[in-house]
RNA sequence: AGAUCCGUAGCUCAGCCUGGUUAGAGCACUACACUGAUAAUGUAGGGGUCAGCAGUUCAAAUCUGCUCGGGUCUACCA
């Protein structure tokens, strides 16, 4: 008739997850945890979207249990908690494994392989691995809904986009601009800051570098006129071919300089020096410091120099300059040609200038980095380009022209342009000091050659133009850690510059821009139906071929190459052609608040409903990436952020705290790791054991420990509880006895609990998963297994099923069903299991899921502080009575008469009296004697309140703290009944009185003379160890319930079974068994004791080193 | 190079915000005990210059500064 509450043989985890899994699918759990919500306010959470053409990893599991416990956690809560999935389908890493695959490169594209096959191919690529996360998805139990997700490739994501950049062109925010870039001439190719951070890259050359020296024009402004002779300064290049195309000079403003009269040491003329003050050694020895000037030659060895200025970086700003390499080229009309009003060769300052290296004077050309982009630009020096995109210097330079800067070509005999510019610097007394150099420098990673910074035009967003206000609405987001935010992204943002989207690819979202050849028209698309509408009016205006493929059903595919082949019509009639470039794949994921839902073409309502995001979650790396580009576009597009909360996981490492990668075969493979533990033992690892954000040392061991001390100490509770309830036929029928009417551990225990859910709550309130995850496990084990369970076991097993019982079993029901709910968020399957054993058969949820019922409320009634540390106390001094047992070794079932616990105050008097009869059970002790708090049997100890007593002392602390160590029982009672004056005879000679109180002490006690004595902070016990013959037989008594429990269970009877015992006469045990004739019996459920002369069958037992022969008969 | 996080027992981590005189857990190790939850549990033991240096303070693991080591992100250097 009744249902019995599930047993099982062993805990297996992964075997729960498969079960819960099976029954999550079958009865659509997930989906139904959402609609169950649906009228509620929503929770509302974006998806960061994966790319599926690769494997998912172990990393990814944790961020995504971190997703997945909120959404759940917030569910619990009564929130309504969409989870949209998507994917990322766009961007380098794909095209990368595509032309690898293929075997081709960039240069092959549109070439061997046709623009639309290979995108064709990328796009087959891109869901590769879909089955993989797919199933990851669900192993590790993370709910997120994969059956509408959005898909970055798809016509109407893309449309969202282009309707969002059309917005930006509108706002003016979307601009064509040249930008310095990492190029590689030998492949003819920008390359993007991933290529160049791809391993190997970075490589140890040995480069010509050159000390040049610009001439100084001097001027009445700058006081070097007291220098006799010219004055240069110097500036220290490693690429000397960068040198012809110099504009400028960058000094740091707070830098201090020094004028310096040295020689050439290749000319061997006299000239003054402006360097770095700090750098001085580097160029000059010390000995040569005002040498003789007077006789030096060619052949003198030791230069000799002096310091005879020194002057700030700022007094050199605006300081004129002869340029160093005058061609033809690079003349200032030329110059001034290309930058109207440029005025070059200038002394200009910078924050990027350091004395690291070099001279403390950073030779600028604006066209070959980026740093002397922005100056140059900021100061109007104007920009030179004197080397073509092939790397070879143009006509016009000389002696160099049409020479390359580096071997591209890999000539036999190619001659060093650089070493070539230093040897006629050297010449012309211009180089002061010229030496190979090794520094790591970057290198196409394609064609292994060295690349250059060079300027290539691209599209910007002018993410600048909002910089205030972004800084200002991050201070409104909610960040995990918080340093994150201010930090890391706060920074980053302080310091941004415009974004650049251009990206010179082929699979991604095509920039909507049409532009006439002569670039004096353009056009920005926002939409499908636009272009189709633009399409038929170029072919109506411009007639012809013009768009006869896309007349009749409009565009189909917004992918290269087909938009590509769009001709559109200018207002002027000109034909129109759309610019080259992709967007930067950053630009899809920061868009998906608007693309996922298609706005605003579609789900204008759904969109203002899910946005902002209360809660993202994401990696670090995401930063500069998702995070970043979420919340630019939140702020250009709408003036908000895009999420209130964001929460960025740290890495996980492998055991050795080393990054984790396929080179060095320290992955973890997440599939083997579920199976092997379980989604429930894997998940709560990795919340537990840090903070998220904290890079996480992955230790497969850490699980294992979870398993077992977590989980399977739940179980085992689970486990007893279930043993007991099924004989007593518990099924929660009887109606809930008021916490009031329950025995104190009950309250206790309860109140525990209770304690836990307000602390759980409010720690995954505040996104601190890992607290309350501890929380729990605190709870589980040091509370309701290892003294709940432990101290009222009996009440389980023995006894009428009546009060006592109820409340114990109605006790221990209720904390396994609200720990199923506390953990549910980050043990999924776990907790669906408990929470459906017991519900199974008690019925007191409707629910069919643990995940579909409200996260428990604690009851503040039913938490009582004073309980618990009442308990506390009682399980402290019942581990200092443990103890004393262990040193004199008298074990725990030999009963012992008496335990002093001197009481310092009467509020603790109280409290030990509360727990005294717990103690005594826990310690097999008879009597608890409370020392009052003015006896003077034991001696007091008092040592000086430091915290309080240190702010008012100072200086005299250490004084005092001495005086109160020597103060005697008499001296502390008093100190504790009246203010006391430490230092009476100083005060008296009108020194500052120090007077003390109770307060100021912290009183323990001292040992008491003839018992055993163990101290724990102020408690004290003290153990009467004397065994007289009644304890002794009454140990013995108990020693033999013991032995025949063993033989009870070794011969497999039933819990229930009675039994008849036969013992041979014997007399060392005898008396102690027939006095306590009656316990014994009770306990070994006996019906029988009897003594008999002969014992033929039978087992020998050893009871306190008697040996005695007994007979156990199972009733039938 | 800049930013940020981290550095406490052999290992994984508390404690740090709010300074207080014996720095805590768990795991592992050793020994002993317990055994009707038993692939559990208890007790005891060894194990720490709280990365280093300096400062503030009567008092520093805790606050400040610097240095070193590790991770990450960004930048890439004349």
């Amino acid at each position: 008739m009744s249902v019995k509450y599930t047993e099982y043989q062993q805990l297996n985890l992964p075997s729960i997850s498969e079960e819960i899994l099976a029954k999550w699918k079958k009865e659509n759990s997930f989906e139904k945890s959402v609609q169950l919500r649906e009228g509620k306010t929503p929770f509302v959470f974006y998806e960061g979207p994966p790319s599926a053409n690769g494997m998912p990893g172990i990393h990814h599991v944790i961020s995504r249990t971190l997703k997945d416990l909120v959404c759940r956690y917030k569910t619990m809560q009564g929130f309504q908690v969409k989870r949209k999935g998507g994917w990322d389908t766009h961007g380098l890493p794909i095209e990368l494994g595509v032309e690898k695959e293929l075997g081709i490169t960039k240069e092959d594209i549109g070439v061997k392989i046709s623009v639309e096959d290979y995108n064709k191919k990328c796009r087959e690529v891109v869901m590769r691995f879909k089955d993989k996360w797919d199933d990851i998805t669900q192993k590790m139990g993370y709910w997120v809904d994969l059956n509408a997700p959005y898909v970055t490739f798809e016509n109407n994501y893309i449309e969202t986009l282009w309707w969002c950049l059309s917005e930006l062109y509108k706002k003016g925010y979307l601009y064509e601009s040249v930008s310095i870039q990492p190029y590689s001439p030998a492949a003819g190719t920008g390359l993007s800051s991933h290529e160049l951070n791809q391993p190997g890259t970075y490589k140890d050359v040995k480069d010509t570098s050159a000390v040049v020296m610009f001439k100084a024009i001097k001027s009445e402004k700058i006081s070097l006129k007291s220098a006799k002779g010219d004055v240069f300064f110097l500036a220290w290049t490693t690429t000397p071919w960068t040198l012809p195309s110099n504009l400028g000079l960058t000094v740091g403003p707070n830098i201090d300089y020094v004028l310096v009269k040295t020689f050439n040491p290749y000319t061997h003329l006299p000239i003054n020096v402006i360097l770095a003050k700090n750098l001085l050694g580097k160029y000059f020895k010390a000995e040569g410091e005002n040498g003789d000037f007077d006789t030096y030659s060619a052949e003198t060895k030791l230069i000799p120099w002096a310091v005879f200025a020194e002057l700030k970086g700022s007094e050199l700003e605006g300081m004129a300059y002869e340029q160093l390499l005058p061609f033809e080229a690079n003349t200032l009309e030329k110059i001034q040609e290309l930058t109207p009003g440029a005025q070059p060769f200038r002394v200009i300052t910078g924050d990027f200038v350091t004395t690291e290296d070099g001279t403390g004077i950073v030779h600028t050309a604006p066209a070959f980095g980026a740093d002397d982009f922005r100056v140059g630009k900021k100061n109007n020096l104007g920009i030179l380009t004197l080397v073509d995109k092939q790397g070879k210097f143009i006509d016009g330079v000389g002696e160099f022209s049409g020479r390359y800067v580096k071997n591209y070509k890999d000539e036999k005999d190619y001659v060093d342009v650089n070493v070539d510019i230093s040897v006629k610097l050297k010449k012309e007394n211009r180089a002061f000091k010229v030496e190979k150099y090794e520094h790591n420098y970057p290198h196409c990673w394609r064609t292994d050659k060295p690349i250059i910074y060079y300027p290539l035009d691209a599209w910007f967003i002018k993410t600048t133009a909002v910089r205030d206000r972004m800084v200002e609405l991050n201070k409104t987001i909610n960040w995990k850690p918080a340093s994150t935010g201010t930090g890391r992204f706060g920074n980053w943002l302080e310091n941004m510059v415009d974004w650049n989207l251009s990206r010179s690819r082929f699979w991604g979202t095509p920039l909507p821009i049409w532009r006439t050849e002569d670039g004096e028209e353009e056009k920005c698309i926002g939409s499908v139906q636009e272009l189709n509408n633009e399409i038929k009016k170029a072919a109506e205006v411009l007639g012809g071929e013009t768009n006869k493929h896309y007349l009749h059903d409009g565009i189909l595919d917004l992918h290269k190459p087909y938009v590509d082949e769009i001709t559109l019509v200018s207002d002027s009639g000109k034909p129109m052609k759309r610019v080259p470039d992709l967007i930067d794949v950053w630009f899809d994921s920061g868009a998906m608040p608007y693309a996922q839902w298609h706005f605003p073409f579609e789900n204008k309502e759904t969109f203002e409903q899910n946005f902002p995001a209360d809660f993202i979650a994401e990696g670090v790396d995401q930063t500069r990436g998702w995070f970043y580009t979420l919340h630019a576009l939140g702020v250009l597009l709408f003036d908000s952020v895009a999420y209130k909360t964001v929460v960025s996981n740290g890495l996980v490492l492998d055991k050795n705290g080393n990054k984790m990668s396929k080179r060095l075969g320290n992955v973890v493979d997440p599939f083997d790791t579920i199976n092997s533990f379980g989604a429930d033992a894997t998940r709560w690892y990795l919340i537990t054991n840090a903070s998220p954000w904290d890079s996480l040392k992955f230790d497969s061991e850490g699980i294992r420990e979870a398993q077992r001390k977590f989980f399977g100490t739940l179980y085992n509770t689970y486990q007893f509880f279930a043993l007991y309830a099924n004989v007593d036929g518990f099924a929660f029928k009887e109606n809930y006895i008021p916490v009031k009417d329950r025995p104190e551990i009950d309250q206790w225990i309860l109140s525990s609990l209770n304690t836990l859910i307000k602390d759980a709550t409010r720690y995954f309130d505040e996104y601190e998963p890992t607290q309350a995850g501890r929380a729990i496990e605190d709870f589980v084990d040091e509370h309701l297994s290892n003294w709940y369970v432990r101290l009222c076991r009996r009440r389980f097993w023995k006894g009428e099923y009546e009060h006592d019982k109820i409340c114990a079993y109605q006790t221990l029901y209720e904390c396994l069903e609200v720990l199923s709910q506390l953990m549910a968020p980050v043990a999924p399957f776990f907790a669906d299991w408990l929470f459906n054993n017991l519900n199974a058969v008690s019925g007191r949820f409707t629910v069919a899921s643990v995940h579909h019922s409200d996260f428990p409320r604690a009851d503040a009634s039913v938490i009582d502080t004073d309980l618990e540390k009442r308990m506390q106390l009682a399980q402290d001094t019942s581990s200092l009575i443990l103890s004393l047992r262990k040193k004199v070794n008298i074990k725990v079932r030999q009963p012992l008469q008496k335990v002093f616990i001197p009481a310092l105050d009467s509020a603790m008097a109280e409290r030990i009296q509360q727990v005294a009869d717990i103690i005594k059970a826990e310690t097999n002790i008879k009597e608890v004697d409370i020392l009052a708090a003015d006896n003077d049997f034991i001696r007091k100890k008092a040592k000086a309140n430091f915290k309080t007593l240190g702010k008012r002392l100072g200086g005299k602390m250490k004084w005092a703290a001495e005086q109160i160590a020597g103060f005697d029982n008499t001296l502390i009672n008093r100190v504790m009944e009246e203010p006391y004056t430490l230092n009476p005879e100083d005060a008296a000679k009108g020194g500052e009185p120090i007077i003390i109180t109770g307060e100021d002490l912290e009183v323990s006690t001292d040992a008491i003379p003839g018992y055993e004595v163990a101290v724990k902070g102020q408690l004290t016990v003290a153990l009467d160890i004397v065994i007289t013959d009644d304890l002794k037989m009454e140990g013995d008594a108990r020693e033999f319930v013991n032995r025949v429990q063993n033989i009870r269970k070794e011969s497999d009877f039933n819990l229930t079974d009675r039994i008849d015992v036969q013992v041979l006469e014997n007399a060392g045990l005898q008396p102690s068994l027939i006095q306590y004739k009656d316990y014994i019996c009770a306990e070994i459920l006996a019906d029988s004791l009897a003594f008999l002369p002969v014992l033929n069958a039978g087992t020998e037992i050893e009871v306190n080193d008697v040996t005695l022969k007994v007979n156990i008969l199972k009733k039938v």
